[in-house]
DNA sequence: AACTGATTTGCATTCGTATGCATTAAAGAG
DNA sequence: CTCTTTAATGCATACGAATGCAAATCAGTT
């Protein structure tokens, strides 16, 4: 019933030896007539090689370990998606683990990962400590940081331009006339909630506008709705907030609109951070700020790559400028709309 | 600096065999004071079992293979993310495929994950040729479909109660005084698409109502939404739609809503199917079927785990109903709401 | 036909851990 | 204190494929 076909099975039934059946299916060189005769034989018994006792001998798995925090913002599933498509091309393939929330849990995730010898690891927005990334450079394991940096460890990461899309949120509000401007911050012990914020003040200004408030909403939906609910219980409430990313700002909207009664963006403006698939919906037709997804993933898995290829090239960090998507959920200045 | 640590290296600072540091390892029996000894010799050279080498001499990877389609729904990233935990906590990690639409590239994906030596597969939503089927199951390798079934193949699968759930959203609209009831449906190639659609149109025979129309969603944001305007492009547009998942749903909501300018539930209700979290949220508030996730993915790592421990158990189709969820997009007939 | 150089091929070993078997040490019985 | 039983340990081998090395085959040259 189980019948486990090993390179000796093939080899013997082509009469060759268990090397040449080796060196056919690892593309090392052999002659036109041992490959036919194996491949014939293996065709025959269903052969195909063992990848885990090839990663023995050659010490390379093949596979990489991603870390997601966030699942149920869309912006990650929709990264692992094209993360996971992009390595399989590359013939590689994915071993996922999950950080539920709890930061102190990615020590043994990390360290399950490294049993499994994974060539490298990506870690979609999660800090990891100095302690753990000196291990995996110790233990020779390239780690890229996806949608989040962190300074002093020598890490690669691969952000969008954060900084530079707060700016443009704060350009695009003041253009439009708004003047009691709020922020519903991401979590500020991440530096992409730390820097969309930084570029969305310094916009603010340069334009010479007050920031009304900021409110930190620790990319949770509920921190996200009582910071809103804050907001707009004061004596002067915004007209105009920026939430820290998209799944934020959908709970925010909904705040405003069914429980507070209020139109999105008639009373108040609504800008967003990711670009998610849902935020180009009806329902919240959200202005939002795209993160270039497919770029980023390409800079991922070429850092990542490059850094097995090339074990001690440098690390590098990629920042990836994404445009403005102007919807409905925010006041559109004159001259915006094409 | 890549400092590879082996149970050779421990077992000369401890110095015991290399068997002892196995055995330790792996639990066997030994004496305290060499347990101490390896324990504290491992501690001080960062040692950790290679789970591949491991798995080549045990036959067990404790790896599970996941195959996953459409992770755009986000029915898929929370399900990925049950299982995943679910699997960690017994000590079995995921490996991730896509299966990216096309049905006929799935074909090499199980081939490369068996390949991975796998102990298991999930193929969520995914269907299998017999073909496959045969090879997994010669393979030794068990399968378990989720929210997805299919006959004739002796495949273990796990789904919700999809019929009962389809009669359900049938009673409920006859109950709400809909007599104009159109369906647009989960993918009729899909056991789920099928069995909502049969349990729907049941329903509505036993209550002696017609039913108006009936299209297929393909679960597809983009057929879903023209099969909305077809059904209200009608002399006689339906004032009740089910739709076949909350995926299909919300674009139908959109469409309804912003395109055709209707309300829901006024003009039309609407029900889908899943309870996904988005559902919840007030900008579509979706009245849905709720799959119980938590049990479906239990009852998925149960049977998968329980195949895995007795090779030759054989196949079980667990089905798990779920109640309706009442929300504001579909009338609420007297008496449902407490 | 004999010799040189280039390919192929097989042999033997290796990766890191688990495990059957034989041996030794410890523990219990009398 | 000896004999038996049980537990602990080490030795050697196995898992399945890749690879350095040497032997063998082939092609090409004169």
């Amino acid at each position: 019933m189980v019948e486990k076909v090993t390179s000796l099975d093939v080899a013997r039934l082509a009469k060759v030896s268990q090397s040449a059946v080796s060196r056919v299916f690892s593309g090392a060189s052999a002659s036109k007539a041992t490959i036919a005769k194996v491949r014939a034989a293996a065709d025959q018994l269903g052969y195909r090689p063992n990848t885990l006792a090839r990663a023995m001998i050659t010490g390379k798995s093949r596979m990489i370990g991603l870390v997601v925090a966030y699942l149920d913002n869309q912006f990650y599933p929709v990264a692992l998606e094209r993360l996971s498509n992009a390595l399989q091309a590359e013939g590689y393939h994915v071993l996922v683990f999950m950080a539920s929330n709890a930061t102190d849990n990615v020590e043994p995730i990390v360290q399950e990962l490294m049993d499994y010898q994974v060539e490298g690891i990506v870690f979609a927005s999660v800090s990891i400590s100095s302690d753990l990334t000196e291990r995996c450079a110790s233990a020779g394991i390239p780690v890229v940081l996806f949608n989040r940096g962190q300074d002093g460890l020598g890490l690669s990461s691969v952000t969008s331009a954060n900084i530079d899309g707060g700016r443009q949120v704060a350009e695009f509000f003041v253009a439009g006339g708004h003047r009691r401007i709020a922020h519903i911050a991401g979590w500020q012990g991440s530096s992409t909630g730390r820097d969309r914020a930084l570029g969305f003040r310094q916009g603010l200004k340069a334009a010479g506008v007050p920031l009304l408030a900021e409110i930190d909403g620790m990319y949770s939906r509920e921190a996200a709705q009582s910071a809103a609910r804050v907001l707009m219980a004061r004596s002067d409430p915004p007209d105009a907030i920026f939430v820290g990313n998209d799944h934020m700002a959908f709970a925010v909207m909904d705040t405003l609109r069914s429980e507070l009664g209020l139109s999105v963006p008639n009373d108040v403006s609504v800008v967003g951070y990711d670009d998610v698939p849902l935020a180009s919906w009806d329902a919240y037709s959200l202005t939002s700020v795209r993160q270039p997804m497919n770029r980023m993933v390409e800079a991922t898995v070429d850092t990542l790559l490059g850094q097995i290829a090339d074990r001690d090239r440098p690390a590098q960090k990629v920042e990836i400028a994404g445009p403005l998507i102007v919807r409905a959920s925010a006041r559109i200045p004159e001259g915006w709309k094409t």
